[in-house]
DNA sequence: CCATTAATTGTCG
DNA sequence: CGACAATTAATGG
C-alpha cells in the first residue's frame, strides 16, 4: 500500500485527470527501479512512455565519432518516449539514470489507446510537448553555433536571464555539462579559464559569478 | 585510508 | 578545437 507512489497523480500529464482514469492509467502502467547508470531507454528497447517519480533521468544521443551528447535531463514528473509513441523512432537516442531513479513506464500499445480514449489526456499531452518544444528550440540554437565560446555564454547568459542574478550554479557535473554545449571537459575547462581571465566571470567549483554581462552579450 | 571518478593542464595533430 | 596522457582534486566506501 504505502508503496503506491502513485506516480499518475503526482505527474503533470496525468494529474489532471479524474480518479476513474487515474485508476485506469494505474492498471496499465509499471514500475521499475533503475540504478544510476542503468539505460532506461535505449533506441532498440520496446516503444513506451517513461515518466520519471524520483530521480532523474538524462537523454543524450552518440555521434559518430562515440562522443555523448548530452540532449537534456529530465526530473521528476517529466516524461520521455512520447514521440516514439507516435511512431517517430529515434535511433540514436538514450536514456540512462543519472542517480537511482523510478520510473513508470506505459507501454506503446495502452497509451495509444489512452490518447484514444481521452481527450483530455490529448489535449496535455499536446500543451506540454509544446513546452517541450521550447526547449528544444533553445537547443538547437548552441547547435548552430560554431564556436564553443558562444555556446558556453549563450548558456550562461540564459541561466542569468531565467533566474535573474549574476549568480549562476551549474546544475551538473562540468563533464556532463561539455557534453552539453557539444564540446569537451578540457575544451570546456580552457574557455573559463579564458573567461576568467577576461575578468567577464569569476568562478568557484560549480559557482559562476558573472562580473560583466554586458561585455559578455557582445560574443554573440 | 584506498579506489574511483571528475577536473585540470600540457602537448600534439 | 579535439584526442590523448599525465597530474591533481574531489568523492565515496
Amino acid at each position: 500500500m504505502s508503496q503506491e507512489h502513485l506516480c499518475v497523480a503526482s505527474v503533470p500529464l496525468f494529474a489532471h485527470l479524474d480518479i476513474e482514469e487515474q485508476r485506469n492509467i494505474n492498471q496499465l502502467v509499471t514500475h521499475q527501479v533503475f540504478e544510476k547508470g542503468k539505460q532506461i531507454m535505449t533506441p532498440d528497447g520496446d516503444p513506451q512512455l517513461v515518466v520519471i517519480a524520483h530521480g532523474s533521468m538524462k537523454m543524450y544521443q552518440l555521434s559518430a565519432s562515440g562522443r555523448e551528447q548530452l540532449l537534456r535531463v529530465v526530473g521528476p514528473g517529466g516524461y520521455e518516449g512520447e514521440n516514439l509513441l507516435l511512431d517517430a523512432r529515434n535511433e540514436n537516442l538514450f536514456g540512462e539514470a543519472l542517480e537511482k531513479t523510478e520510473a513508470c513506464l506505459l507501454a506503446y500499445e495502452d497509451f495509444q489507446q489512452l490518447l484514444l480514449t481521452s481527450p483530455p489526456l490529448s489535449l496535455k499531452l499536446l500543451k506540454m510537448n509544446a513546452g517541450k518544444m521550447m526547449q528544444i528550440e533553445r537547443q538547437t540554437q548552441f547547435l548552430t553555433m560554431e564556436k564553443v565560446e558562444e555556446r558556453l555564454v549563450t548558456y550562461l547568459l540564459n541561466i542569468c536571464k531565467a533566474t535573474e542574478s549574476t549568480q549562476v550554479d551549474i546544475p551538473m557535473k562540468m563533464k556532463e555539462l561539455a557534453s552539453f554545449l557539444g564540446t569537451t571537459p578540457e575544451t570546456l575547462s580552457r574557455k573559463w579559464k579564458w573567461l576568467e581571465h577576461e575578468e567577464l566571470i569569476q568562478r568557484k567549483g560549480n559557482k559562476i559569478n558573472v562580473l560583466d554581462k554586458e561585455a559578455l552579450e557582445g560574443y554573440l
